[in-house]
DNA sequence: CACTAAATAAGAATAATTCTTATAAAAGAA
DNA sequence: TTCTTTTATAAGAATTATTCTTATTTAGTG
């Protein structure tokens, strides 16, 4: 109930965005925005797709990508960097980082706000203007242990 | 000239680790690594194939992704992860993070031990068993500035 | 030198992502 | 509501990055 209220709240604010940005609201857009919101994981855009030919058949492969790539843009939704080839992506929320399981390659949310807090090295203040971190662990899950 | 000898060294340690593992040193396999080490950069497979058919007009670029498949299995060499589409490669050197330009896509090497030394915050603890940090820090180089 | 296993070149194949174009449908106006 | 304009979509083609297949070459070893 709280859960699906939230989930209410995430959508309407979703459609707010579009309109500010100019974006038409589609059925596609927000399907692809809910099922982004409600996944745990970090899916790929074929997963998500998967998922969503369930509830819209006809959706193409194309839209998902063009559609997070989009959001990506506005800074809805974040690519999430693994060295990996498919690409993974997450709505944003609280500014997080991950841990990835080198054996089933799942990857983790953690927060860390003393690290974000931390300034960078003096020595890097020569080379630009740096600050977004983000913070990748590598190891192996509990379920791989 | 130190320089020159930093090289040669390299290369020779490469060759007796080649062996140790029971591969073959090859001049593909050679002049790869050698680039690879020249590079102040991150080049991809694709850089590093144009960089070398220069010096091996032979060299195909799948020999270039296989050969740098092998080092990186090897830990010779590390994947560098980004949300870009092409993988970035590095040989290992003294464990460091890196900074990405968002203008430019550079990449920039920096060292950060008082990073590496502290311990994950204690709720990571029950998600399994992790350890390697790699920070990616996003912002504008001074070039880009 | 000769043998054998491993590595390579070349191009085909595959996987991930993006592009092209004809059609559909949002948003806004009448 | 209906009409108009503009943007988004579906479908499949195209492109890009990477990997695979196979015939040939070569490193390592005796
Ligand atoms: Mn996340
Ligand atoms: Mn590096
Ligand atoms: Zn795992
Ligand atoms: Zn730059």
């Amino acid at each position: 109930m709280v859960i699906e209220k939230m989930q209410t709240d995430k959508i309407s604010t979703f459609q707010q965005l579009c309109r500010e940005k100019g974006l038409r609201v589609t059925p596609q857009r927000i399907e692809i925005f809910r099922a982004l919101a409600a996944s745990d994981d970090h899916p790929t855009a074929e997963k998500l797709h998967q998922r969503l030919v369930e509830s819209l058949p006809t959706l193409s492969l194309d839209t998902v990508y063009r559609t997070l790539g989009t959001f990506s843009a506005l800074g809805l939704i974040n690519k999430v960097e693994t060295i990996e080839s498919q690409a993974h992506f997450e709505v944003s929320h609280a500014h997080h980082h991950h841990l990835i399981c080198e054996r089933c390659k799942k990857i983790i949310d953690f927060e860390w706000p003393q690290l974000d807090d931390t300034d960078l090295p003096h020595e890097t203040q020569s080379l630009g203007r740096f600050d977004k971190k983000s913070l990748i662990v590598y190891g192996i899950c509990r379920h791989c242990l």
